[in-house]
DNA sequence: ATTAGTTCCAGTCAAAATGACTATAACTAG
DNA sequence: CTAGTTATAGTCATTTTGACTGGAACTAAT
């Protein structure tokens, strides 16, 4: 597997066959999911990476990735990767951006088309974990290999301005949720309180949440509603819908 | 002039080559103007098409756009393919989408990330035309080559969408205009009437646009204020700012 | 069984934003 | 000088937003 770029030649390459040949096309995705914080215990974002086993980069940890394949599309070679490397299979997946700067590979000249995704907490659960596939704390990322920090950094402010307007929290929620539960999402990702009784005038205001007549059990204190999202994802030019 | 996708092997391509081969990657642009209509006279959304000189697609209009070089980034590449095919400058250009799909070319498969640009009407009068280039309506696009129909839909709703919140109608116009002015850009966009005292309260309350000493003289009523914006153009990830 | 503690949830109230509309100012064309 | 047109300010009712209050419903501790 490998691991963000598409690395072929790597090592070999010099000079005359960087300015030669055309740049390799590689894709990547951020995918993000909420788990509760070690020290608090409320909901945040994590991702998961993975650990480069060959250079450039070698023993770093890199966004999950790899080439595109002669029969798939962009969307199914993200699908396909996020399968392999933690076997993810979310529902939300969405182009983010094609990074293509120079200098993004020491070696070879690669051009990145990165995806996002977001899974719920039950599927996160079963991602797998290895010496080679850890999850971060997605503000607590250390020093990434190529230009995956900024990758990342883009990738929440994008998140923070779809989750401002459009009906995106639901994605990283279960089928069943409370209010609550969509605003500690809210917080989680913009990193602010809210108010819960204006927070939930609001939410319901919205004709994509449905009520369940069930409640959530188990809790400590009253019980809450449970709501559905019955929206879709709406996306870009693949998928599209509202923005 | 290789206009949209890079074609470096169709007609030769066989099935094997095809397979093989890994996807060839292109840059192509989608460039708004604002023209008076030829009918009411009344600003619209106008863009420059290139008719194509070979196969695929021969003698139908497609967006400019061509391979990207090895030493240049994605933006360079596309700022470079204005200039070359529309001899434009614009200053807003911002990446519009990674477009690939398996069957976009008949022949070789080809990846193109595809960028979309403002230009002000002082800078699209001088964009030249000629057998090969020429201006469009946006809203009578003929059926073009390759799915750039569908791209340009695209580029509509995203502009669209962007006009609904951020700052952005100002690139369409002069570097000093009148607030009626602006709401024309609106209403060209959105396609809707707007009121003009509702709408002048409104642009008036963003701090980015600024009351200039002047007025537009020569109108045949009473002459309106000429404003000006001061606000930057906000972008993606390489150049970031608002939604 | 009662009470304290917590969360859920409905509702109030003032401030701010929005949409529909009116009135006046400032210019040109005749 | 007048009619026509646009620019611009302002009014007013409605809607939305933000801050806050209080009762309902449940658990845990006394």
């Amino acid at each position: 597997m490998n691991a963000g770029v598409n690395t072929v030649n790597a090592g070999s390459a010099n000079v005359a066959e960087r300015r030669l040949a055309p740049p390799s096309l590689a894709i990547s995705t951020v995918i993000f999911a909420l788990r509760p914080s070690e020290s608090s215990g409320r909901p945040t974002l994590w991702l998961p990476l993975v650990q480069r086993i060959r250079e450039p980069f070698r023993g770093m940890w890199a966004l999950p990735g790899g080439p595109l394949r002669h029969d798939e599309s962009l969307q199914d070679a993200a699908s396909r990767n996020l399968r392999e490397t933690t076997s993810l299979a979310p529902e939300y997946l969405e182009q983010l951006y094609a990074f293509g700067g120079l200098h993004r590979s020491p070696s070879q000249r690669v051009v990145s088309i990165v995806y996002w995704a977001l899974v719920r907490p039950t599927e996160a659960a079963l991602a797998e974990e290895s010496e080679n596939v850890q999850w971060f704390r997605a503000d607590r990322l250390g020093e990434l290999a190529f230009d995956h920090n900024a990758i990342v950094d883009y990738a929440l402010w994008r998140l923070r301005n779809k989750m401002a307007y459009g009906s995106i929290a639901y994605h990283l929620l279960g089928e069943f949720f409370t209010l609550a539960q969509v605003r500690e999402v809210y917080e989680a990702v913009l990193d602010r309180q809210l108010d819960p009784a204006n927070f939930r005038r609001q939410i319901k205001a919205t004709p994509e949440i449905e009520e369940t007549g069930e409640y959530l059990q188990g809790g400590k204190h009253r019980p809450p509603r449970l709501y559905r999202f019955t929206g879709t994802p709406g996306l870009g030019p693949d998928n599209r819908s509202t923005p």
